[in-house]
RNA sequence: GGUCUCGUAGGCUAAUGGUAGACCCUCUCGUUUACACCGAGAUGGCGCAGGUUCGAUUCCUGCCGGGACCACCA
């Protein structure tokens, strides 16, 4: 047999999915079907190897719920708002969006996408994901807007949405608040000062990274327990440079044993002094604008390293700098830009979220989380919240926030027949005062959009899913984001959980490591496919199990491959053998082995539906691949091969029956990792006679009790496998071919045991005469 | 610093309160009526220290060492 091309088997089964539409769903109106709540990918160009992982593991379990249950709802959709897709097109079309209308930069974003998205989800489609891709969603699209603004409308009503001028995180770059779940850690390295204040005319050391900020103190702040301070407590400090006076406070947040034990207060630092200010209800004197320029006197416009960078040369000039020294220290930088965050007071959008701690932790604990341990980090995110979440975002491109506001005060948001809408392009008057109100320009947070995605989904097919969805699958890194959001939306709307079951995947690791765009340590699937295969692909994303790391292994992706080329092998052997086979008629009585292999295929069809239920689908592919080569492979083809060439009437067709049947098992257990060659097995030797039209399509092999004789005869294999490999020992220790033939002399008790399978044995060790001895023993011929 | 997780052969990974199992690598051999993307055989392993137990790789505690998430900007 030539070596099979796999690209050509995988491109033809491919196109034939893709025809019949065999992945489209059903029956959505069947209350038992299986529904995902599909993660929605960022449109970012192509897939990475993170994906490719993730997707495989979640459609192992689609396809295997598929198979078992019947009937699925898996849709597909991208995530095409937000940030991500704003810097993508900005790019790709060479333009910065602050220089262009919105509605201009709007439809560029439409257009590139519209460009891009066809051969970005061909990518899905590649490694075998069996959505049903005639229900896919964009979150950009006119019915997602629709959707989630109907959620803010929904809680704006139900006064869970406010609005409200904050210290929000800003960030200066991208020139939006941001939320705190996009905030990442940076190392950076910087001047630590010592900075000379001063209190009754004696010197009083602050130190600081951020001396730009002086003209925004407004507190100075000294631990009550701190005895080296205590005489200065309630009299005032003066502030270097502007020479102005603050209070001195004492607080207990001031830790004595940081900087010099006294800490300075200003609007805004960081979320601490946000805090500070409101705590002791002091005025804040806020100096830094949206785009990262400072408002001091003398400073006027500097941006902030700039500014800086000025005062401290002023300080030193002035001989107000005590110490100086440089350090490392870690700066929360938004994830999508690596831009130092500020504190900004701008008005936002909220939805409450603090309040209602408790409730949502109740709500978490209803949701079965695999691995368990997950459910843990969604405990602390919550019990840790300090902020509402904020939705609102300073951008150009997303969905517009549906509301009006009037110089009164007043608020006015659309109503749902109204939807979707943008504000800018539609004139309100207060219901007050009748004066024309001002259209909200700001567009909603990228999660307020995809913390939905359940409710998008089920609009996509008349409302015939309802809440909750059997499935979310996920990573872990935003369990804090994308399960979080969606967990408070289901709660807020419909006062239910989103889901039953979520599992978390893990990331794709090299050499320990996570991979990532910036350690350059990036595999690109396209190659890895063009290399190897799909299902070599999805074989070792098999490997590891829910919430583990992997680390890619080249070699795993070869054992794929083997594994595929095995497949094809076997049933090429088996078929070369049973051209005329009907798939029914057997023996009256089934050959012994026969019937011990058939049970075995049995006890292993129990082991891999009860892994591939709890999602274990790491195990069920091991129980399967070990079957298949060491059981299947390994010993049972070895040992029928005779008398499937030589054997005539019963003997030959037990065997046909069992090699049919076992087969077709073993490959409906491979079908939901391996799809593609599975399918080419089926679809060749199997289809005309099962008629199924996929072999995805076909029914899971019927989990069945197993009687407690049967178990007993199955011991057999063991003690049949022991004298085979005894033999293979002994001839490999003798350099002898495996074929040669010999006089096999066995124990009593084995031959007494084996007594039904002497003939089968003689074929596969190569004995000619088998006789009784006092100790097993090979004689070459 | 906190929370969680992991530490098993040269690499990667599995199971388990009682002889630790694959895969890749290495070594030795063999084979052509399924398969050289083959077959057979061999070498080789539980991070460290305590505790619970008749018995610990497994359970507990501490330490050491990875990783993730969170916190830390005086």
């Amino acid at each position: 047999m030539a070596k099979p091309n796999f690209h050509e088997i995988e491109e033809k089964i491919k196109k034939f999915w893709d025809e019949n539409q065999i992945y489209k769903t059903k029956d959505l109106s069947d209350e038992n079907i299986y529904s995902v709540d599909t993660p929605p990918p960022t449109v970012s160009g192509k897939m990475h190897i993170g994906h490719a992982f993730s997707y495989s593991q979640q459609d192992f379990i689609v396809r295997f719920m598929r198979m078992f249950k019947g009937n699925v709802f898996y849709p597909f959709g991208t995530d095409d708002n937000g940030l991500p897709t704003e810097r993508l097109v900005e790019k790709t079309n060479n333009v910065k969006s602050k220089n262009m209308g919105r509605q201009e930069f709007v439809l560029l974003c439409l257009e590139t996408l519209k460009k891009i998205k066809p051969a970005f989800i061909q990518d899905w489609k590649d490694i075998g994901v069996s959505c049903d891709y005639n229900v896919t969603y964009s979150t950009i699209d006119p019915q997602a807007q629709k959707i989630s603004q109907k959620s803010f409308v929904e809680l704006y009503n139900k006064g869970q949405i406010y609005k409200k001028s904050f210290p929000t995180i800003w960030c200066p770059e991208c020139q939006t608040s941001i939320a705190q779940a996009e905030l990442e850690d940076k190392e950076s390295s910087t001047k630590f000062s010592t900075l000379k204040f001063s209190c009754e005319g004696k010197d009083l050391l602050i130190a600081t990274t951020r001396p730009e900020m002086l003209y925004s103190c407004v507190a100075v702040f000294v631990n009550p327990k701190d005895e080296r301070y205590a005489s200065i407590v309630g009299k005032t400090a003066n502030v270097p440079i502007f020479d102005y006076e603050v209070p001195i406070i004492a607080d207990e947040s001031a830790e004595i044993d940081k900087g010099t034990g006294v800490l300075m207060i200003c609007s805004y630092g960081d979320r601490f002094d946000v805090d500070a200010i409101n705590r002791h209800g002091l005025t804040p004197k806020v100096i830094m604008e949206k785009n990262g320029t400072i408002n001091a006197p003398g400073y006027e416009g500097m941006y902030v390293t700039k500014a800086r960078e000025k005062i401290l040369e002023d300080l030193k000039e002035k001989n107000l700098i005590f110490e100086q020294k440089d350090i490392t220290h870690v700066v929360n930088v938004h994830d999508k830009c690596g831009t130092a965050i500020e504190f900004v007071e701008t008005p936002q959008w909220f939805i409450s979220v603090i309040d209602k701690k408790k409730d949502l932790l109740e709500q978490g604990n209803k949701i079965n989380w695999y691995p368990e341990y997950m459910k843990k980090r969604y405990d602390n995110w919550v019990s840790g919240l300090e902020w509402d979440w904020s939705i609102s975002r300073n951008r150009h491109f997303g969905i517009p926030i549906p509301a009006w506001e009037c110089s009164c005060g007043e608020i006015v948001v659309a109503k749902e027949n109204e939807l979707p809408i943008d504000p800018t392009t539609v004139e309100k008057k207060c219901p007050k005062c009748n004066e024309v109100m001002v259209p909200e320009t700001m567009v909603l947070d990228t999660w307020a959009t995809s913390s939905v995605s359940p409710q998008i989904a089920t609009d996509l097919v008349e409302n015939k899913i309802k809440l909750p969805y059997s499935l979310r699958p996920q990573a872990h890194d935003i369990i804090r984001t994308w399960a979080f959001y969606t967990i408070v939306k289901s709660y807020l709307h419909e006062n239910k959980i989103p889901w039953k079951d979520i599992v978390i995947s893990g990331n794709v690791s090299l050499g320990g490591e996570k991979m990532s765009k910036s350690k350059g340590n990036v595999v690109d699937p396209k190659a890895v496919l063009e290399k190897y295969s799909a299902d070599a692909l999805r074989y070792w994303a098999s490997g590891s199990k829910l919430g583990s790391d992997l680390d890619y292994q080249e070699n795993d992706l070869v054992t794929g491959m083997k594994l595929v080329n095995k497949i094809l092998n076997a049933a090429n052997f088996v078929f070369m053998n049973l051209k005329d086979y009907d798939g029914k008629s057997r023996p009256e009585k089934l050959e012994k082995v026969d019937l011990i292999f058939l049970t075995k295929v049995e006890l292993l069809v129990k082991r891999v539906t009860k892994a591939f239920k709890s999602y274990e689908y790491s195990k069920a592919k091991q129980e399967v691949d070990e079957f298949f080569w060491k059981v299947f492979c390994d010993n049972y083809l070895e040992i029928v091969k005779k008398r499937v060439y030589q054997g005539e009437g019963d003997k030959k067709l037990s065997a046909e029956y069992a090699l049919y049947h076992g087969l077709l098992t073993l490959i409906k257990l491979f079908a939901p990792i391996v799809p593609f060659v599975t399918e080419e097995v089926y679809q060749e030797h199997y289809k005309k006679i099962e008629g199924d039209e996929s072999i995805h399509l076909s029914r899971w092999p019927e989990v069945k009790n197993i009687e407690q004789e049967e178990l007993d005869v199955v011991h057999k294999w063991e003690t049949i496998v022991n004298v085979v490999e005894n033999v293979r020992r002994w001839k490999s220790k003798e350099q002898k071919a495996m074929n040669s033939e010999i006089n096999l002399t066995l124990l009593k008790e084995e031959l007494v045991s084996l007594e039904e399978c002497l003939e089968d044995l003689k074929n596969v060790t190569g004995a000619v005469e088998i006789k009784e001895g006092k100790q097993f023993r090979v004689d070459f011929i």
